[in-house]
DNA sequence: CATTTCACATACCAACGGTATGTCAAGGTA
DNA sequence: TACCTTGACATACCGTTGGTATGTGAAATG
């Protein structure tokens, strides 16, 4: 079983992935160790080191994995929707039950933007699922389904409010009826959009 | 210029927490180290240390501060409306100017869940300013202006709503017509809530 | 005026992120 | 096959950081 030196690269990579990933989302970024993370991994700083610029380049090749993962099962859910209307609810409430894994929330929401500056967390962001807000928003907008006029800061209202919603739905302490109040506020909110006929 | 005890030991502590403010502000929590700290307060460590248990204490402290300042202008703001309709848009316009200060938005939408944690944030942020919008909602569902079944799934939404959107308009290159669109964009979400006379 | 209290200052430590250098097998070349 | 180069790490080390243990001198107390 002799490794090519590609493949040997990629797996002490993804190990070295996967294993912040498991740190950072249980413990936070800051509680976390390099020392403990290459201990785990089997590997050592140097290592680290050789694939990454630091602890912070570690943190955005996780927050890259987690954002790709949610905003993949968002146009997933999304796309499954003929109706531009139920596109928009069902990407929501996509993007709110993934959210909603624990693993998820402390490295995407919390830790993200204090350690790689809210700038490029939103880059990110926008980039992996904020996107598909935005366009179902423009579309909606352009087809005269609701109303609004710049379609940017609308869309980062209700990014926002998802964001927080998550978060207050792991630490609730109620079972999963808050999970469909939620969705249920959020649905109310853009049923509100819509343009009264 | 004799001072009593009491005095020296406030002033102290006030000067710790007027330094670590401007220097959090300025650079986030993670770059500010206590030597700076001390040194920019004219004490040393073992003063900050005897005020306060640790670096997360002092920022805690800091935040406190920031989530009173902008809480206290929220109520002001809101307070000056007779109509609960136009308190709950008074106060959310209000917190959205009071939050634009570029040094409230590091300490308190950034660094202050990775921090603290999301527990302990969310409840310094429900005691200063979200309690004012919990209240506004359960008003106006009271009266039946909006309906909203379990006012605290609503409330986390639009918190968080204008959390981002703050933090939206600081790094927004624009000029202050973005905070015209945003406050435009909230108006409409809450006009959305209304019942259809 | 003796004693206690307390608001700090001083000196020190363990742990952390980061770096410089060494090592040894995989892959190319004659 | 013998040789050399490349690269994927390991090893050893450093400066800085947050945190602590102890010392000190003036204010409060009786």
């Amino acid at each position: 079983m002799t490794r090519t030196r590609a493949e040997q690269r990629e797996e002490t990579r993804r190990t070295l992935v996967a294993v912040g990933r498991r740190l950072f989302a249980g413990r936070g970024y800051a509680a976390v160790g390099l020392a403990e993370i290459v201990r785990e991994a089997g590997v050592t700083k140097g290592a680290l080191y050789h694939h990454f610029d630091g602890k912070a380049a570690l943190f955005r090749a996780v927050l890259e994995e987690v954002q790709q993962e949610v905003g993949a099962r968002v146009a997933a859910e999304a796309d499954a929707e003929p109706d531009p209307w139920d596109q928009l609810k069902a990407g929501c409430a996509a993007f709110v039950r993934a959210a909603a894994h624990p693993d998820v929330q402390r490295i995407m929401l919390i830790d993200g933007p204090a350690v790689l500056g809210w700038n490029e967390w939103r880059a990110m962001d926008e980039a992996a699922s904020a996107r598909h807000l935005a366009e179902a928003l423009t579309a909606l907008a352009g087809s005269g389904t609701i109303t609004a006029r710049p379609v940017a800061p609308l869309t980062r209202l209700l990014s926002g409010a998802m964001n927080e919603a998550v978060l207050w739905l792991a630490q609730s302490e109620a079972g999963p009826g808050d999970l469909d109040d939620t969705l249920a506020a959020l649905s109310g909110l853009l049923e509100g959009l819509r343009v009264r006929t």
